[in-house]
DNA sequence: TCTGGGGTCCTAGGACCC
DNA sequence: TCTGGGGTCCTAGGACCC
């Protein structure tokens, strides 16, 4: 017989707003910005103005993640805006993690601030709700915020539980209780429907997680394929993915900024495509991974996107040989129009010393890996921005700061 | 003052081979 | 000489997540 899984998901309160609360307050500040109308937000001088999380004053004011922040500031004008420090946020989420190893080490690190914990050999003969209590209650204590915990027989489940009311809740979604506590939710709160799909289920009249449910799953299929198979799993509360709590290498690395204004002038693009590139193959070297792959992409005036790819013969972590891909990417697809973002990825990696070194290698390359490796050195003895051939663009300078881990 | 930046996965079409 | 079907690789784009 097979024992009935037991899965919870913690998810932070507000997080990065309220990380930024408890690290003010431990600096001296007298005002805890969770208690007034506040925002983290994107930098306005850059174009980068939306809000990235909210305290629940300014969510009162109908204050919305992802609007800018004009926006933001015309619903409420008094509203008090903070910028984002991911260095911090980072620390928070590991001393979390470290938090939620003493009551298991199956846990699956799903973003900064979510975690899914497979509790169900880990229960120590103690009740489910009693251990979620104890851990809502340290977690509060000993690290200052507050969570959302979700119960339930599998992770889908148990991330809508988690989602049901906040802040400082625990939800169940057993079995027995997906038709009361999840049918009657409107399908935009099902995981994984997001803008595009659901005015098409719309269209279909479904238009609560039960409509979606109790919807001939073939006809699901038929129209979305894949996805449909899946969706109507999930509004049937069916997942049986694993709480996967080995951490993954990165498939892709990527950087991109939007620039501070419009540019169409082919020099300064290709400025800004070396220096992401001179991230993206910093970061890529610090996994010791290599690249076969590399992608460009541009966004017009207009926020249309387009990309060009092309896979390398030979994997590589080297600035100079992916730059000059990148370069010929570019030039290949611009169409002398003004850009708003310009973004460089690599992605099919694979670890360096798995990677069988080809025959005919480059006599260049080897040269160009000991300039890497010079620079690598002193970024990491002085700091990124110490050492960048593309120091005279000013243009990704800013982007740069509290980015580069 | 319109609308960030980091990812993953899937699909569809064309090239090419058998 | 107008005709096929399967399989793989590559590229472009689009959906979703936080």
């Amino acid at each position: 017989m097979k024992v009935e899984r037991c899965i919870l998901h913690i998810d932070v309160n507000n997080a990065f707003l309220s990380w930024t609360a408890i690290d003010m307050l431990k600096h001296g500040s007298e005002l805890d910005i969770r208690t007034i109308p506040a925002v983290i937000g994107g930098d306005e001088t850059r174009r980068a103005g939306i809000v990235l999380a909210k305290s629940q004053k300014a969510k009162e004011f109908g204050i919305v993640t992802g609007e800018p922040l004009f926006q933001a500031r015309k619903k409420c004008p008094s509203v008090q805006t903070f910028p984002s420090n991911y260095l911090l946020y980072k620390s928070y989420s590991n001393q979390l993690y470290q938090l939620f190893l003493e009551y298991t080490d199956k846990i699956e690190r799903f973003s900064i601030d979510e975690c899914f914990l497979d509790m169900t050999n880990h229960r120590m003969g103690r009740d489910i709700m009693e251990i979620a209590k104890e851990i809502n209650y340290r977690v509060k204590n000993e690290l200052g915020f507050t969570v959302n915990i979700g119960i339930a027989p599998n992770k889908l489940l148990a991330k809508m539980a988690s989602d049901f009311s906040k802040p400082d809740k625990i939800h169940t979604l057993y079995y027995d209780e997906i038709e009361k506590k999840m049918w009657p939710l409107p399908i935009k709160e099902l995981f994984m429907l997001g803008r595009k799909t659901v005015p098409k289920l719309y269209h279909m009249k479904i238009q609560t997680i039960g409509d979606l449910a109790k919807t001939d799953e073939k006809l699901l299929i038929h129209k979305f394929g894949k996805y449909g198979r899946m969706i109507w799993e999930y509004a049937n509360g069916i997942d049986n993915s694993e709480v996967n709590e080995k951490e993954e290498l990165p498939k892709g690395v990527g950087n991109s900024t939007t620039l501070p204004v419009d540019i169409a002038d082919e020099e300064k693009l290709e400025e800004v495509l070396l220096a992401l590139t001179e991230q993206v193959t910093y970061r890529l070297r610090k996994y010791d991974m290599l690249a076969t792959v590399v992608n460009v992409q541009l966004k017009t005036k207009d926020f249309v996107s387009y990309s060009h790819q092309k896979k390398l013969y030979q994997a590589t972590a080297n600035t100079t040989e992916i730059y000059e891909v990148a370069k010929e990417l570019f030039l290949q697809m611009y169409k002398k129009e003004p850009i708003r973002l310009v973004g460089v990825r690599v992605d099919g990696l694979v670890k360096k010393d798995e990677v069988q070194l080809s025959f005919f290698a480059d006599p260049a390359s080897k040269k160009n890996e000991k300039i890497d490796q010079v620079v690598d050195d002193l970024k990491k003895k002085f700091g990124y921005r110490a050492v960048t051939r593309a120091s005279s663009s000013d243009l990704v300078k800013k982007a740069q700061k509290n980015r580069i881990e």
